[in-house]
Formats: structure tokens, C-alpha cells, sequence
DNA sequence: GCAATTCTGTACTGATTGGTCCAGTATTCG
DNA sequence: CGAATACTGGACCAATCAGTACAGAATTGC
């Protein structure tokens, strides 16, 4: 019989989209992408297809795993606690190292817009499957009575979005992680008082629950 | 005496700067480059150094470009007003075209911060650059009365900048025109409220002047 | 017309790109 | 051991990359 051992797939993939995060898709080469995932071109082909496959599959994965960071916050936590979680999670609470890559999808967005529409739409739906997780905590914590219904779900997980997006950018920028925090924390209070705010004229109380 | 004419340099430059703004600097090639700046290739190592040197060259117009657009209105409206007036000439009040190309300088930040950090660098200096005159309108405005002095000016500075960005990503993503402004709209009344709002607890009408 | 200068067009470089092919080495089961 | 399979390593491919070199055309002032 043959040769059972599958090499470790899930390793080198791993490998490969931490490269493609950080270099972008275009900058990333294969001789890159060998060394980094430590398998042999041949193997390579073999395994991943090409290159613009495994790139694909890297954005899943990438994707995938964000997306698991939410629902799992989503499941376990009341739903106006979910931004600032998210943020902890994926901006405050890792490396230095891996909070300046930021965002492959956002990376992935920007860097092939106009080169390879396909990717980049690829890239712009796993964030709008985010965003859409977001929406539906929100429109629960609405139906609980936790948030006031002066917003839409829809349209309070688009601002949260945006918040994000420009997180991210501002990430891989340059910022300490006392800047960010800060940027965080305004923009989180920011997004509270919008979230709790009825209709202009009657102010109330803010309540920090955010 | 000799042949004088010197060709369209800013013609030239001005092409080149739309495509990578496009394309981003990996993605274009020179041959791309060539033929939208309309010159032999010759006359384009005479008179741009190389690739990296006129990619500079375009950044640094871009930059200006911007700056320009917001110091002019800086001088002419009222500093509350700015960031307003800046969206809706960048964003809202251009071509589909030129608004899904988001900025320039986000993307190459994104592009490049890995890749290649000196130019990466240049191109945050420039956001940096509009940061601060952000900053210095918002200052003046608190000087005035216009605005409450809650939050320092580099802090409301930085939270506009962290929104502009997201909406970078936004334009460059999908979003339709319509979109877009319902973002922009929320985002520039959570900003007004921001800027408004006294220490927490004693709220106060909202008066929408941004 | 003539000399000076700018630009074009093309051919060329060496390096690198993504991708294919295949012989040879391991490893496993029967 | 021997057959079957998994993987390696390196040769090879055509295409493309940025950049150089140079001959000749175009345009100007004298």
C-alpha cells in the first residue's frame, strides 16, 4: 500500500496566509511562499493548486476565523459588549508584530481593487459577512431592550464597520498600542452615544454600556 | 541653439499618478506606465529616474493635492464645517470612477507597509500632514467658541482621521454614492456629538454644526 | 542650411515571475 | 522484498520585470 503521512496541509497553509497578510498577494513570491510554508514546489502545486488558489483559500481561512471571533462573542456575551470585545480580540489584545498587518481582508481590498476584481470582492464579502454578524447582535439586543430602536441594526453595524475599517488602517500605519487604545475607546463611546441617542432634542443620560 | 520643448512633464506625471493610484506600485508595470504617460522609455528614465522615484513623485502630488483642498477650505469655512466640506469634495462630490479608487495614500500604506516601509512611511507622513491640519482648524474653533473644549483637538483630529480612513475602504470596497453618505452623514453627526459632549452626565442639545 | 539638443523606437540585458516536468528518494503496506 | 504512493529537488519553460544603450528622427536657434 502506499504512502499515508499527508503532509501537514493545515501548517503550511497557516504559514502561507500569515505571509500573504503581511506582504500583500502581488509582493508575495512563489520561492516566498515555498520557504515560508517549508514544502517543496512540486508538493506545492500538488496540494495548493497555484498561487492565486491558495490565495483564495487563505482568505477563507482568514476569514473564517474572524467571522468564528464574533459569533463566539456573539454567543457569549450581551450583544452591546461585542464591539469592544472584537476590538480587545483582534487589535489590542495580540503583538505588536501582528496588530501592524492588520486586516488581510481590508489589506486584500485595497491592494486589488482595480488588479483582480475577483479577489478583491472575494476579500469584501467575508467582511460584509462581519458586518452582517454584527447587524443581527444588534437587532437582538434591540428586540431584548437592551439598545434603543432609534437606528437600524443595519445602519449601526455599517458605522461600527467603518470605525473598524479605519482601525485597521490605522494599525498597520504606525500607532502604539496607547494610541489605538485611545482611538478605541473614543470611538466606542462615540458609537454608544449614536446607539443611544433618540430622536435630536432629547437628550438623556449616557450609559457607557458599550 | 538647441530644441527647447520641453515635453509635458505634469502631463505626464499627472497620468502616471492615476494609475498607480489605481493599481498600486507592485501591480504597475512599466510598460502600463509608459503607455499612459504617453512617452518612450527612453525619455521616461531621463526625465523621472525610475519607477520608485516618480512613484514618490506621485505621492507627493497626491499629497499636496489633498492638503491643498483641505487648507483652501480651512481659510474659507468655518472650522466645523471642514470636515463636512472635505467628504463631500473627496468623496461624495467626484466620479463613481475616481471614488472607488478610495486615497491613494491609504492604499499605498496598506500596499506597502511591508514590502517597502520607506515608502509606506512617506505616504503616512502625508495622512499625518492632513491630521494635523484637521487638528489646527479644530483648535482655532475652540479658541473661538465654536466648539466645546472637551477633547483636545489632536484627539477629535484622530477620530475624524480614523473615520475618513474607514471610508476609505468603504469607497474603494463598493459602496454606492448613496451609501456612502448615509455613512458619512451618521459618522459626521456621532463626531458632532463627540465634539460637543461635556464630561458624561450632563448632556445637552445637540446642535449639528458639523 | 546647420549645429545643438530632445525625444522616439527598438534591441538588449540579467534577474525574476508563475508554472511544468520528471527522475529519484522516502515511506508505507502486503 | 516489492509494489504503491508521497514527497523532494532541480532542471526547465516562456513570459515578464525594471533598467540600459544607442541610432536616428524631430525640432529648435543661429
Amino acid at each position: 500500500m502506499p504512502r499515508p503521512p499527508e503532509f501537514n496541509r493545515a501548517r503550511a497553509l497557516n504559514a502561507a496566509m500569515k505571509l500573504f497578510w503581511a506582504r500583500g498577494y502581488t509582493a508575495t513570491s512563489l520561492p516566498d511562499l515555498l520557504e515560508a510554508m517549508n514544502i517543496a514546489r512540486s508538493s506545492f502545486y500538488a496540494s495548493f493548486g497555484n498561487k492565486r488558489q491558495l490565495f483564495m483559500e487563505c482568505l477563507e481561512l482568514f476569514g473564517d476565523r474572524t467571522h468564528a471571533i464574533v459569533e463566539k462573542d456573539a454567543a457569549t456575551l450581551s450583544p452591546t459588549a461585542l464591539p469592544r470585545a472584537f476590538f480587545e480580540a483582534t487589535l489590542l489584545d495580540t503583538s505588536p508584530r501582528r496588530a501592524k498587518q492588520g486586516c488581510m481582508l481590508v489589506n486584500t481590498v485595497l491592494e486589488l481593487a482595480d488588479v483582480d476584481a475577483q479577489l478583491s470582492q472575494l476579500a469584501a464579502q467575508q467582511l460584509d459577512a462581519i458586518e452582517s454578524a454584527f447587524a443581527r447582535a444588534f437587532q437582538l439586543a434591540q428586540q431584548n431592550g437592551e439598545m434603543d430602536t432609534a437606528h437600524h441594526p443595519q445602519e449601526l453595524a455599517s458605522m461600527l464597520m467603518t470605525i473598524n475599517l479605519g482601525l485597521r488602517v490605522q494599525s498597520r500605519k504606525h500607532h502604539s498600542r496607547e494610541a489605538l487604545r485611545q482611538i478605541v475607546d473614543n470611538s466606542l463611546s462615540m458609537l454608544d452615544r449614536a446607539a443611544h441617542s433618540r430622536q435630536p432634542g432629547t437628550p438623556r443620560r449616557s450609559s457607557h454600556v458599550v
